[in-house]
RNA sequence: GACUCGGUAGCUCAGCUGGUAGAGCAUUAGACUUUUAAUCUAAGGGCCAUGGGUUCGAUCCCCGUCCGAGUCACCA
């Protein structure tokens, strides 16, 4: 391994430590606040409550004057500086030139306001928790007449940021909320399902047939059983079964994987929600998808109007109700229900929307409808009603023939969720299923698998059912104002370097 | 997958019509006991992503490769 002369000091300066007896790693400490308890709480009045603290972070900056010094640390609550003088800690005091920005240290003293007023810690005992060998990226905060903060040479280059994420927490500190609220939606959610007393269960990742949505898997070995076993592409399948077994509110949170491509509004493995509650259908759960995202706006946000890319979107319910081909109509002026597909091609063309070679009417449905209308839906809206073709998992319309009780949430012409009343017919689930058997026999890789076990477990009988998913990182782009997937996982899946 | 842009010091970037590199911060040495982008003085640090080509000579021009970003395509 080849190290940089930064390092090689570094190391150096750590055998020096170590040579002057101190503990490079030690085992732990004892912490009495954070720096966020310490900055909120501490006045000028009730100091006495915090003559005796104990902190712990990160070296952020050092400014070293002669027999007095100060630095900024960080910890998991935010930046503290800490004052150090020669008087104070005599045995120390020589080895502060051995630290460096990115070791961790633990300071005991009394919390002061400096000459110009920030609220610091005058070091009566500090002790090194942490060597750090790898030097940090150094931006330099500036806070400017305004009391606005100027970062100067910020780490931002996106390729190591993704893959060194642990620097870019560190450095770029404002990202955590980011993540701390992504755990906030998830741990809502959970709560406002739990407490109707829904379950949460865990089915399958690997799975022999994979169903439940139109995409094309991730394929691995069992060494074992010598099969092939599919990364889940949705949970559908076996949460169905769940309530085929009797549980009348089952969810999951979880992973699924598909493998396609990637970008923006794509990563290959991704968080999903899933939900399935007996005896209702889809106009109560459109009730009940817009009341959890309108709780966890509020939960989270502490508002449902939020701006997004620049726009201003409010989450406030109830949501508006399109039927698909109202919009259809709306945006592209016609009424292309039932339209033959000579019929749909001729929009498509006139419309300029490209389609591949041979694209089933379903297909070419799809790819109208995310060219002309999706794109509009800004504010949230629920598209109901679809075409039979596109939703093989979905009963059909009550009212209407060629039509399912399906809806999907639009936000910001991004879709947010995907529900319907539960297709639970075992005969025209099967049906359905043959149909897919067909288009995936004439080169639709993503045309969806025949499961008999789930065909079996139908005909048990499933109770009327809706189902929900909801793209959980794309909720948490929305609600955190990220405009890229990346941004809201730690991991982005990027390619191995070299 | 296609196109566009990018990859130069630990970080952020500059580098002219081709003449083998520059700034700020970081680092090192020195000064400084309330600084805060600390300051002042001095110094070190580079296989210019990578492999070819053109040229007397390439960070720069040409071709290939790798990685990233953006747009499109594919895809919910």
């Amino acid at each position: 391994m080849e190290r940089t002369e930064q390092e090689l000091r570094r190391l150096e300066e750590l055998d020096l430590l170590e040579q002057a007896g101190l503990t490079a790693y030690p085992y732990s400490f004892e912490k009495t606040h954070n720096a966020l308890d310490i900055l909120k709480n501490y006045s000028d009045e009730n100091s006495a409550e915090f003559s005796n603290v104990s902190i712990a972070g990160r070296i952020m900056a050092i400014r070293r004057m002669g027999k007095a010094a100060f630095c900024h640390i960080l910890d998991a609550s935010g930046k503290i500086q800490i004052y150090m003088r020669k008087d104070d800690i005599p045995d120390f005091y020589d080895n502060l030139k051995y630290l460096d920005i990115g070791d961790i240290i633990g300071v005991k003293g009394f919390v002061f306001r400096t000459k110009t007023g920030e609220i610091s810690v005058h070091t009566k005992e500090i002790q090194l928790l942490c060597k750090s060998i790898t030097p940090l990226p150094v931006p330099k905060e500036e806070t400017d007449e305004q009391g606005n903060k100027i970062i100067h040479d910020a780490f931002t280059d996106k390729e190591t940021r993704y893959r060194q994420r642990y620097v870019d927490l560190i450095v770029n500190y404002p990202i955590r909320d980011v993540f701390i609220k992504r755990s906030k939606i998830i741990s809502q959610m959970r709560k406002y399902f739990d407490e109707k007393g829904w379950l949460e269960v865990e089915t399958p990742i690997l799975q022999p047939i994979y169903g439940g949505a139109s995409a094309r898997p991730f394929v691995t070995h069992h060494n074992a059983l010598d099969i092939p076993l599919y990364l889940r592409i949705a949970d559908e399948l076996y949460l169905k079964r769940l309530i085929v077994g009797g549980f009348e509110g089952v969810y999951e949170i979880s992973k699924n994987f598909r493998n396609e491509g990637m970008d923006k509004m794509h990563n290959p493995e991704f968080t999903s929600m899933e939900i399935y509650v007996a005896y209702k259908d889809y106009n109560w759960m459109m009730e009940m998808t817009e009341d959890v995202i309108n709780t966890i706006a509020n939960e989270v946000l502490g508002t449902t109007d939020i701006n997004y890319d620049g726009k201003n979107i409010s989450l406030q319910k109830p949501f508006k109700r399109e039927k698909m081909f109202d919009l259809f109509k709306k945006y592209i002026g016609k009424d292309i229900f039932g339209a033959s597909l000579q019929e749909l091609l001729q929009i498509a063309e006139e419309n300029k929307v490209e389609l591949p070679a041979n694209a089933p009417y379903s297909k070419i449905i799809d790819e109208i409808f995310s060219e002309l209308v999706q794109p509009n839906l800004i504010n949230p809206t629920f598209v109901i009603d679809y075409p039979i073709e596109i939703s093989p998992l979905a009963k059909k319309h009550r009212n209407q023939e060629g039509l399912v009780e399906r809806f999907e949430l639009f936000i910001n012409g991004s879709e947010v969720a995907n529900a319907f009343t539960e297709l639970n017919d075992p005969r025209d689930q099967r049906n359905r299923l043959e149909q897919q058997a067909i288009e995936r026999a004439k080169g639709d890789e993503e045309a969806m698998v025949l499961d008999e076990d789930f065909l079996h477990a139908l005909e048990i009988g499933m109770p009327p059912t809706a189902g929900l998913g909801i793209g959980i990182d794309r909720l948490v782009m929305l609600l955190t104002g990220q405009t890229s997937i990346r941004d809201v996982l730690f991991f982005p899946q990027l390619k191995p370097e070299k």
